[in-house]
DNA sequence: AGCCAGGCTACCG
DNA sequence: CGGTAGCATGGC
């Protein structure tokens, strides 16, 4: 699979480094993306700011994530033991926007209590998976980019750009699709964060919506590379 | 007015 | 086991 290699090539160039996890900035109280900057999260208040901002994010676009992350900052309600402590309409009402926010919130409390039992430890990809809320992509996102483990997110832009592009029939399972980049990607959880990143950017311009791939300049750029 | 968003769980056959 | 309804708000 040097094909995935040449795409990751051709997204770099044409969109540069990413900068993910975006983290809030204390003072504007807004999201900053840090491209070129690998070393955070800083401490744990940041790692744990990536594990809620993963929880938050499933099946919903990253602003209204993003919204709801803000509002547990300006509660200061974004650390585990404040969580926990908060009750079910106070932490409801604070992520509202980013939907299905009952279970959200009761995830958020599941990954609190997880977090709070790691004491400092870093959890393994299976013990991440026997938390409630907690499916393949939400562990990988957390190992990648709150932990800064080389596991590779799989996500349907994913799906959708490799299953356009011929590289999938688009029916495998998510740990066939995660084994196809480990396997043929250096396994540097840098690398690993910018390609789901860049993904996810370009899928953004060309895999949402009814049509994918429409005018995606990836296809004619793969040309003389199929593997 | 609908369709979609950086998924997961529970339950169905 | 694989497949799918339900979860819910906000943006275009």
């Amino acid at each position: 699979m040097e094909v995935l290699s040449h795409i990751y090539k051709v997204l770099m160039e044409l969109y540069g480094p990413q900068g993910w996890w975006p983290l809030i900035d204390r003072d504007t109280m807004t999201l900053r993306y840090h491209p070129g900057d690998y070393t955070p999260p800083s401490d744990d208040g940041e790692l744990f700011e990536v594990i809620a901002g993963s929880i938050l994010t499933q099946n919903t676009s990253w602003d209204s994530a993003a919204s709801a992350l803000i509002n547990l900052a300006v509660m200061d309600a974004l650390k585990p033991h404040r969580i926990l402590s908060l009750d079910d309409a106070e932490l409801e009402a604070a992520i509202r926007c980013a939907g299905f926010y009952r279970q959200k919130a009761s995830y958020l409390r599941e990954m609190a209590g997880f977090f709070l039992s790691l004491e400092g430890s870093t959890p393994s990809r299976k013990e991440l998976l026997r938390v409630r809320g907690v499916g393949p992509e939400t562990a990988d996102s957390v190992l990648l980019y709150a932990y800064r483990k080389p596991e590779f997110v799989v996500d349907a832009y994913t799906r959708r750009m490799l299953a356009y592009l011929g590289i999938i029939a688009g029916d495998e399972s998510y740990h066939r699709i995660k084994e196809l980049f480990e396997k043929s990607i250096e396994p540097d959880f840098r690398v690993f964060q910018e390609y789901h990143a860049l993904i996810v950017r370009h899928g953004k311009s060309y895999y949402r919506g009814r049509v994918h791939g429409e005018g995606d300049p990836l296809t004619e750029k793969l040309g003389d590379s199929c593997d």
